[in-house]
DNA sequence: CTTGACTCCGTACCATGGTACGGCATCTAT
DNA sequence: ATAGATGCCGTACCATGGTACGGAGTCAAG
């Protein structure tokens, strides 16, 4: 059995973090020895979830809502969000990649032409 | 000469944008007529120049900071930004990728696989 | 049995990038 | 000349994902 302090450690986050996902749904409410939270295996796994979800993009709202579906076992909706979870990742990325290439471009152009105005600044019109 | 309505309509932003621009110091104070901002063709630039430099990822401070490049004529300080700015992107457009390319192995198993324990969550552990 | 570390709680605050509101002045077209 | 659209201003509010604070309670070791 965990305490606050000793969960939080455990997968790297803040107690404060620990509480307000406690807040916002994400984890539930653990019983109490003496006012104190105990937390047990159960807690670690969701938490280590949140932060694997977390870091394939969910939002906590959405990382609520997958949480939901394990309890429902419902595929359909998990690969709904896992479908347009790829659909969002992949704009954004091909924006990334759009404003990285031109920035690239840019540095190199600002890099042949010592003197003069710089490419970077003029490229977007100032 | 326009003013603030135009400006914002011509760049595709709301008036409210515009003030907190100028409240933030990307755009400059400029000259009143009875009371009413009237902008020129340099403040159309700079607008201009704001969107497109948020659009190649930069936040509002290193915009800031572009723009002050201007003035000084400041080639090396606009090429490291622009190393910077091209080094954190491509860091965003790798983890990016590795979220979506696992998020796409697991819903082609969640859909391979229709009943049993979901792979998506069961991924993450949960 | 005291000291120090940890926990409890509510609430306030942080950064980022805006958006909205209300009351008043001004501008423009009819 | 008057109505309706804009503009002005300060201030408050929004979402997102936390982080910090202060005062109290609790727990374990020396």
């Amino acid at each position: 059995m965990l305490t606050i302090g000793k969960l939080a450690s455990a997968c790297d986050v803040g107690v404060e973090t620990v509480r307000f996902y406690q807040r916002k749904g994400l984890l539930g409410i653990p019983p109490r020895e003496g006012g104190v939270r105990h937390y047990g295996n159960e807690d670690l796994r969701r938490l280590r979830f949140i932060r694997k979800a977390q870091a394939a993009g969910f939002s906590l709202v959405e990382i609520r809502e997958l949480i939901g579906l394990d309890a429902s076992y419902d595929h359909h909706r998990a690969r709904e969000l896992a479908r347009s979870r790829i659909e969002a990742l992949d704009v954004r990325i091909q924006e990334l990649q759009q404003a990285r290439d031109s920035l690239e471009q840019l540095a190199a152009d600002c890099e042949a032409e010592d003197s003069g105005p710089c490419p970077i600044l003029a490229s977007f019109g100032l």
